[in-house]
DNA sequence: CCAATATGTTGAAATAAGTCAACATTAAAT
DNA sequence: ATTTAATGTTGACTTATTTCAACATATTGG
C-alpha cells in the first residue's frame, strides 16, 4: 500500500500476536490437508511468495489475501460472525435505545465558564 | 500492492461477502460506542480513508488494518480462534497420525505405463 | 543415502494502497 | 429551522506490496 500507516507499520502487540497466530493456524490447516502453498496460491490466484508472507502473519497483506486462504482451506465460516453484533455484549450494553448513523460528539456552544 | 493478484481484484462472492459484512460490523460496533470513524483512524494510525474503506469491506485494505480497527473496539479477542486447529474437524481427520513440515506431492518415478 | 521437490531468500520492477486537500452531502443538537 | 459536525467523494501523489526469476536450503520418499 503506498504510505504505510502507523497499524501496518508498527501494529499493536496484540494485532501482531493474532496475526502470527493466524498464520500459524493457517499453516497448520494446509499441512494437514497435505497441500503445498503453491496449491493454496493457484486456488485464490496469488503467488507462492504471498501465501508464504500470510504463514507469517505479515500485517501488510491483504485482508482479502487471509479470507482467500482461508476460503481455499475451507474455514471461511470460522470469520463468519467476527464482530458480530449479536455478540458484541459491551456494545449492546453501551448502545442506548437509539442507533445513530454518525457519531456525534458533545455540541459546545456554551462558552459560559 | 503492486501486481494486484486475483484474490485481491476480484474475490470468490464468498470472501466478498464476509468482508463486506466484517464491515458492516465493524460499523455498528464503533456506532454503539459513540465513535467517530476519525477517533477509531486515531487509535490505530491511520487516516479516517482508510476507516472509511475498512467499514466497506474493502478487499484490498490491510489485513493489520482490520485487525487493528477490531482492537480499537475492544473485539480482537473475537479474532483468537480464527483458524484455530483444535477447531478444525475436517482437518484433524485428514491428518494422518504424522505432522508433516512439507506437503509432498506424490512421487512419479513409475514410467512403466 | 540419494534424488526429487517443497520451501526459503534475495533483489528488481510493477502497480495499487494509503494519504491528503478541498468540497459536497447528510445527520445531529439546540 | 439553523448551525455544527460527521461522513462521502474526487483526484493527485507517494511508496510499500506483490510479483517474478534465480538460486540456496531442507525435507521427504524411495
Amino acid at each position: 500500500m503506498g504510505n504505510r500507516s502507523r497499524i501496518t507499520k508498527s501494529p499493536p502487540a496484540a494485532v501482531e500476536n493474532a496475526l502470527r497466530q493466524l498464520g500459524r493456524n493457517l499453516r497448520t490447516a494446509r499441512l494437514r490437508r497435505r497441500l503445498r502453498i503453491q496449491d493454496v496460491a493457484d486456488r485464490i490466484g496469488a503467488s507462492r511468495f504471498t501465501v508464504a508472507d500470510l504463514e507469517k502473519g505479515k500485517p501488510g497483506a491483504s485482508a482479502a489475501a487471509y479470507f482467500g486462504a482461508l476460503w481455499a482451506l475451507g474455514l471461511l465460516n470460522q470469520a463468519d460472525n467476527l464482530a458480530d453484533p449479536d455478540r458484541d455484549e459491551e456494545g449492546k450494553v453501551l448502545e442506548s435505545a437509539r442507533s445513530p448513523r454518525r457519531a456525534s460528539r458533545r455540541r459546545r456552544l456554551d462558552n459560559d465558564f
